[in-house]
DNA sequence: CTTGACCTTGCCATGATGGTAAGGTTCATA
DNA sequence: TATGAACCTTACCATCATGGCAAGGTCAAG
């Protein structure tokens, strides 16, 4: 299975498959006689795991322990449970700061007139705020 | 008043002033004659502007028209809230993501028994989820 | 005159991803 | 068999906002 295939199967790019490579997220694999990477179906696996951490959120670094805890036998869950708490704490942390954001942004959106005049809620409240 | 008081006067680092400077947020300034940058009144309003927008989470490409519209009397606030509508499209989206991220994150912590075992539904769900 | 706090510019790093360029390989078809 | 399309390789640059560091100039107080 060349490098597009595994792209494919995986939903991942090219491009990033090499880089996880790179960054040691993948163990190098075999290579055709003219250098092309070969993917056997335990690195399909491994990719796609990859790619689910990545959807929730995951950072590369983080992946990187988990799919060692993955692979090894003598894991603690109590450590990967750490990790996912770590990351959801990050998450939930991101979340707070955007609905702040929305909150002030509807608030200034809704005060706008949008009627082609140069007076500016918007504008006014970026200027000097009234509430923060 | 110098790049440190004008950075301490609107929370901004004077690295990111100078950064500002460099990207046409902001007008170079005058300069004294040992070259040091020379902070007027009206500067630091523009930089508190500056701030308030990254603070909502407007790009500094936003910042630049948001700017210009402030500084223009011609202006029409339809484009103004047009812009930030956009981002409040954006920050909607993402909000999403993370809200779904949280979802998933947070059911995977809680099935996790934590109690030193190597079975682990954290991984489980990675490696193969059930849904997704 | 020295010292410490400030300023200057310039370069490098982050993190995950995309793009591009220059070149080699493989395979099907003309 | 030759050619071209579709694939692969590496290497470099860009994004975006921010921080850090280094080497050097400036200023004010002791």
């Amino acid at each position: 299975m060349n490098i597009g295939q595994a792209a494919t199967a995986t939903g991942l790019s090219a491009k990033m498959i090499r880089h996880y490579e790179q960054s040691g997220l993948l163990q190098p694999t075999q290579r055709s006689e003219a250098g092309y990477r070969q993917y056997q179906p335990k690195d399909i696996e491994i990719l796609k795991f990859i790619r689910r951490a990545r959807v929730l959120g995951f950072s590369l670094a983080d992946i990187v322990g988990l799919l060692a805890l993955w692979q090894n036998p003598q894991r603690s869950n109590t450590v990967v449970k750490q990790v996912a708490q770590q990351h959801l704490a990050e998450v939930e942390l991101k979340l707070q700061e955007l609905h702040a954001m929305k909150q002030t942004l509807q608030q200034m959106i809704a005060q706008c007139a949008a009627d082609g005049g140069a007076h500016c809620a918007i504008l006014q409240h970026l200027a000097k705020p009234t509430r923060s």
